[in-house]
DNA sequence: TCTGGGGTCCTAGGACCC
DNA sequence: TCTGGGGTCCTAGGACCC
């Protein structure tokens, strides 16, 4: 009902932030086009004299694709995702810097507690972002995104975009609007003139296979999905999915901002330098599939998780996808039985080309905490029953 | 020299139970 | 001798996100 226009969310969003992290060590790079992409081998090497000498795109060799790229970067045409091969050829000079997570997770961490000082209500979704519920705070929202903005740069030197609305869906869109360092402030009368005309493409969860599916109705913009009856859309896209179209095209969305989450599953996978064949190239893919059990192991006990279900991801030479997975009758957080299980499924899945990924994934994720309660309730009432 | 790694959620068929 | 129907679990694959 109207309460829901009521509710006030804010999105924030820290702006090209691998890219930004690094800049704050490498300030030199400012202005260069540089991406972010691979492992370690291209950090920086220090000269005699003291300056640094920083790998360039065209070294690289590897499968990789760029993690982050700078706006000089993407004029050259690349952008993330792209393999890093190929943005070799389109931008060779530019700037190669490894991917160094711990300096993201601890900017990260920065970010959240500086977001946490203005409003306590906050959802994580992801390294770079965050949902704040901000609707039971005195301010305005113009003087809220003010506030996030300038204890987020306190904390990290580093800049943010800010998107508040009625509700995430229309606060994330809002975000992006005028990055970056923007702030867009939008309610639900703004929607046919600010959100109508923008892509649907935009929208979190119109990915590239359904924004294909609407371009073969011609709908190409939310104004344009937003003109559909909704038994239309869910003639054409399902009971679910149409249904969340309709209220998407309308700016509805009551998803609640979510302070804690459990985590589904834990995974480790690794794609090959070469492609492995199965016989001949045995003993690399036994040593790495152990490892993967190991990292996947070390995981959950160091985030105090046992699993109750093990899953093995295959990709082959030709880039086709296989898993398999098996539900074990205890749950477990030892390499040993995770490698024993991944090992069970791999004997169903057929080996007839080179290996260029191997998986391993932990899910049916139980607390190693509440594990122990719950032996300890079945150990009482199996008690209760012998006693009886 | 194509195409990373870590996630979430949904669908759909079959097994199995009541 | 054809045929029910709901609920839950298991498994495989795929869309999507950062």
């Amino acid at each position: 009902m109207s309460e829901a226009s009521t509710r006030r969310i804010a999105h924030i969003d820290m702006d090209a932030f691998f890219a930004s992290c690094e800049l704050s060590q490498y300030p030199e790079l400012r202005g260069l086009p540089m991406v972010v992409a691979g492992r370690a081998s291209h950090s920086p090497k220090i000269r005699p004299d003291g300056t640094r000498e920083f790998s360039r795109l065209r070294d690289y060799a590897g499968r990789g694709v760029l993690t982050t790229a700078t706006y000089e970067a993407r004029a050259l045409g690349v952008h993330s995702a792209m393999p890093a091969m190929q943005a070799a050829r389109l931008a060779p000079n530019a700037i190669l810097l490894p991917v160094n997570f711990e300096l993201y997770r601890r900017y990260s961490r920065l970010f959240k507690e500086a977001v946490h000082s203005i409003s306590p209500l906050v959802q994580d979704v992801g390294i770079d972002e965050v949902y704040a519920d901000v609707s039971a705070l005195e301010a305005d929202s113009a003087t809220i995104a003010q506030q996030l903005k300038a204890a987020v740069f306190a904390a990290t030197n580093l800049t943010c975009s800010v998107g508040i609305a009625p509700n995430k869906l229309l606060a994330k869109l809002c975000s992006d609007m005028q990055k970056p360092d923007g702030t867009t402030i939008i309610t639900m009368a703004d929607l046919p003139v600010r959100i109508w005309p923008m892509p649907a493409s935009k929208i979190n969860g119109i990915g590239p296979k359904a924004n294909a599916k609407l371009a073969t109705f011609g709908i190409t913009t939310i104004g344009e999905l937003a003109t559909y009856p909704e038994p239309w859309l869910v003639q054409h896209f399902g009971q679910s999915y149409g249904h969340w179209l309709y209220r998407v095209s309308h700016g509805l969305d009551d998803r609640p901002v979510v302070i804690e989450r459990q985590p589904v599953s834990m995974s480790r996978e690794t794609t090959f330098e070469r492609n492995l064949h199965p016989v001949r190239d045995r003993d690399e893919l036994r040593a790495a599939f152990t490892h993967l059990c190991e990292r996947v192991a070390d995981d959950l006990q160091r985030k105090g998780y046992l699993c109750r279900k093990v899953g093995l991801k295959l990709r082959f030479d030709d880039f086709k996808t296989v898993t398999r997975d098996l539900t074990l009758p205890e749950p477990v957080a030892e390499a040993k039985p995770l490698r024993h299980a991944a090992g069970q499924c791999l004997k169903r899945i057929d080996l007839g080309r080179t290996i260029r990924l191997l998986g391993v994934k932990a899910s049916g994720l139980l607390r190693a905490s509440e594990l122990t309660s719950a032996i300890t309730g079945k150990d009482e009432a199996q008690f209760m029953l012998d006693f009886d």
